[in-house]
DNA sequence: TTAGGGTTAGCA
DNA sequence: TGCTAACCCTAA
């Protein structure tokens, strides 16, 4: 109540500036972010690229609905923006492009100002619209294209153009503010289907309503040409090497929810690398008929230009192996004394995974490094031999086989290698029966490349090896070895990922989520690998830009709601079908019942049965895997999407709009009146 | 503590 | 050899 009484008079004082500051203060009661401003309201379809005011009128009725409301609890936001746009109409012709204008205060469709203000307590919404003007927080001048013409507050967070984010963060924005991103959702349409709004458009773009994502896209961008630039772009990529993607089954959206916003460069990128994917090809008969290049890479490289490992390089490889350690091939190759054929960091590992299979395969550092060194030493005499043997060896062998100063320099670079190992992995080791650097009897079966054959054994004296230049510490890379995410660790990341949100050494930490053996990063690194997009759209997690003030609740909440709980599905890719998150409460009662109500608050809210039109908004953008799942749903099923964690009967559309909104933090939107 | 990006293991 | 995903490093 406060909030509206003071709101007026605030408004009014700056109608009174408006003269002077033009259209700066437009943002007064736009508490959305910058977001906002470069993604269309759900609500309003027209809303961000032309709000013109007759297209307010032609809007749906939400659209229309939602200024009017505006208009009735507080008028002064519509009489500015009319004030706002004729004076800058008058100000210049030219200047009428820029009147069109997202950056044109806009209110964002799904929020009530009137419920807002009738609120008891204020809120972060109240801060930001009231304060923001206040705070002058415009020091951001990405506005890009408008930002020159008018001036308004943008979060110093927001990126330009960012895809709206999905999952929690949606939510979380939602629990202190109004959903940040009106086009978090696509307008839904009566009847629309959701499970189509729900998927991210295919690449194809097909899949996606114009009416909506694209539409909404489009609009988003902050300037038309923009987007019509980036359409073209899509078009052409798509020209070239999606376009047979729309022979695809059409129930096969598992490839084509991952590519979202065709508007969206990354999309884009993203289409581009899966037409080249292979995978891709395979069932794409444009280059079925082809002869193959399918890679890029690979394109450019023939057979002829396989270069192969002579026994020389081969030592010199080792050499560095026992320089810098197993795995550390990077630094191998920096070594300038070792002098490689063009050799990558994969060439060098492949090359030593074939010559030391062993050294993967035992789980004993000390072990491996025994064998290491056996091999090492067969593989250095054998290079000799072969280099006494042949002329042409003998110069390499020199610089293969270091001298005793060489062994020394490095064992001492070893000592300084980067990856200090663990004393335990650094095993002294045996050595090779024989001997002496200038001795080349060790059998070729002997020869490093048999890399099965058994080391040579315990006998070969350590003192061969250091004759050999090899130190007795070869070290195996710290690296940790690789563990693959089980299907149940996927699972248990996603529900992570909606309690957490992108708090990964939360989830991590999170017993209940036994994820305590992964590393933080590498749940982070999982979830961005399994839902690129997902974790693109979803933002800087933490909430550094995503997160508000009460991060913990807001996004435990956020993320329960936003997250649409992965229904089973099957997904293209094998991870995913694992992920099969059956509509069941997380692990946690706990956590799921403390979710529980956020996520029908804003969730189930959007709940498309009872809020109509702008619930959807409210739904955010489901990941590619979420999408998915969404797939499945009758369209109508869609409110319901995402709150099946809400166990209970009452776990639908209905029961959820009904939940309280006791712990809601945020200004509250009474979607009653939306509705 | 996370985001971003580089490196490496392992598979095809 | 290419590619993907797990792992790692480092700036913020």
């Amino acid at each position: 109540m406060e909030s509206a009484s003071a709101l007026r008079p605030l408004d009014e004082s700056i109608l009174r500036e408006l003269p002077q500051l033009s259209l700066r203060i437009a943002p007064l009661r736009e508490p959305v972010s910058s977001r906002t401003l470069s993604v269309p309201s759900p609500l309003e379809p027209n809303a961000s690229g032309t709000r013109e005011p007759n297209n307010i009128p032609n809007s749906n009725s939400n659209s229309g609905k939602i200024p009017a409301n505006a208009k009735a609890g507080l008028p002064t936001v519509t009489e500015f923006l009319n004030a706002a746009r004729i004076r800058k109409t008058e100000l210049s012709a030219d200047s009428q492009s820029n009147v069109e204008r997202p950056p044109r205060p806009i209110l964002p469709a799904f929020v009530n100002l009137r419920a807002l203000e009738k609120f008891p307590f204020s809120s972060s919404f109240d801060d930001d619209a009231l304060q923001g003007p206040r705070k002058r927080r415009r020091r951001d001048p990405q506005a890009d294209s408008f930002s020159e013409h008018l001036q308004l507050p943008i979060p110093q967070a927001q990126k330009e153009q960012r895809p709206p984010p999905f999952g929690p963060f949606a939510i979380l924005n939602g629990l202190n503010e109004p959903p940040p991103n009106a086009a978090l959702l696509p307008p839904i349409e009566a009847g629309s289907n959701i499970s189509q709004l729900l998927t991210k458009p295919s690449r194809g773009g097909a899949a996606v309503d114009p009416g909506t994502l694209v539409a909404a896209h489009v609009a988003i961008s902050d300037g038309q040409s923009a987007a019509e630039r980036r359409d073209t772009r899509l078009e052409d990529i798509l020209r070239m090497s999606l376009n047979v993607d729309e022979d695809d089954d059409p129930n096969d959206n598992d490839e084509n929810v991952e590519s979202t916003n065709p508007m969206d460069p990354d999309e884009i990128a993203l289409a581009v690398r899966k037409a080249e994917d292979p995978k891709n090809t395979k069932a794409l008969p444009l280059h079925s008929g082809q002869d193959v290049p399918i890679s890029p890479k690979t394109r450019g490289r023939s057979r002829k230009n396989v270069r192969k490992w002579t026994e020389e390089e081969t030592a010199t490889l080792l050499r560095g192996v026992v320089k810098c350690g197993i795995g550390n091939w990077t630094a191998i190759l920096a070594q300038p004394e070792l002098e490689f054929n063009q050799r990558t960091a994969s060439n060098l590992k492949d090359r030593f995974r074939v010559l030391c299979p062993w050294a993967y395969r035992t789980s004993d550092p000390n072990e491996a490094a025994k064998q290491l060194h056996d091999t090492l030493a067969n593989t250095l005499l054998k290079a000799k031999g072969e280099g006494s043997d042949e002329t042409p060896g003998k110069p390499h062998l020199s610089h293969i086989m270091p001298s005793s100063q060489g062994s020394e320099s490095i064992s001492g670079a070893e000592g300084q290698a980067p990856n200090p190992q663990k004393p335990s992995t650094s095993s002294t080791v045996s050595s090779t029966p024989d001997t002496d650097p200038g001795s080349s009897s060790i059998p070729q079966s002997q020869s490093p490349s048999s890399g099965n054959s058994t080391p040579a054994p315990a006998s070969k004296s350590q003192t061969t090896l250091a004759s050999l230049g090899i130190p007795a510490n070869v070290v195996k890379s710290k690296r940790r070895s690789r563990r693959p995410f089980t299907a149940v660790e996927d699972e248990a990341l996603l529900k992570g990922y909606a309690v957490h949100g992108f708090q990964w050494t939360l989830i991590q930490q999170d017993s209940r989520l036994n994820l305590s053996h992964r590393k933080a990063t590498d749940l982070r690194d999982r979830f961005r690998t399994k839902f690129p997009h997902a974790y693109r759209d979803g933002g800087s997690v933490n909430g550094k830009a995503f997160t508000n003030p009460n991060q913990g609740q807001g996004q435990d909440s956020a993320a329960g709601a936003s997250t649409p709980r992965p229904h089973p599905v099957n997904t293209e890719q094998s991870p995913s079908k694992a992920y099969a998150m059956t509509p069941t409460p997380t692990p946690n009662s706990t956590t799921a019942s403390r979710n529980s109500a956020s996520r029908s608050r804003h969730a189930a809210t959007p709940s498309q049965s009872s809020l109509g039109q702008i619930d959807p908004a409210l739904l955010p953008p489901p990941p590619q895997s979420f999408s998915e799942h969404s797939m499945y749903l009758p369209p109508a099923a869609a409110g319901a999407l995402s709150f099946s964690l809400d166990d209970g009967p009452g776990a639908g559309a209905a029961s959820t709009v009904e939940t309280p909104w006791e712990d809601n933090t945020l200004a509250p939107m009474i979607w009653d009146e939306l509705t």
